[in-house]
DNA sequence: GTTTGTAGTTAGTAGAAACTAACTATATTT
DNA sequence: AAATATAGTTAGTTTCTACTAACTACAAAC
């Protein structure tokens, strides 16, 4: 067991530094950490209205208001009124909020690049075997 | 590569859960994720003065010192003047800062528990070896 | 159709987190 | 030894982040 917590030491540290340097890229365009994980939240509950955001980040609903509000002001963000409860408004990323989404494809795909440089076709097929074998269901 | 990255995908969303709900679980103790940024980046910067720690965070030395100041006063960090220039002085984590690592230690942990209970044990030396070849020298 | 509930907003406030400018104390350079 | 540079600190300010209380608009229950 003591090997292989070091290698998910390791891999963890390769996600970690890889995803890190993935954001230093794309942030260019200025957001905070906070900001950027309201855009990652938005998009893992797929469009969300205000409460569930709110619930899901453990904040108070004015506090998410602000937020989303200066978001959508720098066109990360834009709500639409639902049609079922017109109370209700369900927020979405525009084209430059889902840049969020690519930053992470794209150090995901950096990680990718790391291990075809590292292993030969066979190793690489039993590795995406074994891990497939991993993540299923839970 | 398509089917790689997906795995990587499906990897990195595994680690970031599990370290965030360890974070949960630790974060009984009052600390906000910035303070634990903090922490983490003393560790891995091997204790530097507060001039090392701004630059690496990017933050003037009056916002890092204000910060580490709250962290001294909760018992997570303390201060020793160095011998060598007595102008500054090196920070390192207490006890109770060094949680921080048994917290990512925990992660870890649990996600070689789920590997454990899903791989059979010549199933776990190759998924350890081929790893292992992705990791070595970066 | 009146009451009660819910989604979102507005207003006001408190504390945290960032900055610049200017200071003290120690090191280094000339 | 005087001038310059560096580590850390202090003071003052601004912006961000969070909250509660109270409001509007719509929905659901009675």
């Amino acid at each position: 067991m003591e090997k292989l917590i070091n290698i998910i030491s390791g891999l963890s540290t390769l996600i970690g530094n890889t995803e890190e340097e993935a954001k230093e890229q794309f942030n260019l365009f200025q957001l905070t950490s906070h900001q950027m994980h309201y855009l990652e939240t938005i998009h893992l509950l797929d469009n969300p209205n205000i409460t569930e955001l709110a619930l899901q980040l453990r904040l108070s609903k004015p506090t998410v208001k602000v937020a989303i509000d200066k978001l959508i002001e720098k066109e990360y963000v834009y709500k639409i009124r639902s049609d079922e409860d017109r109370r209700s408004a369900h927020l979405h990323l525009t084209e430059k909020g889902k840049l969020i989404n690519h930053m992470h494809e794209y150090a995901h795909k950096r990680i990718a690049e790391t291990i075809l440089r590292k292993l030969n076709n066979d190793e690489l097929k039993t590795l995406e075997d074994l891990l497939t074998k991993v993540l299923v269901d839970k």
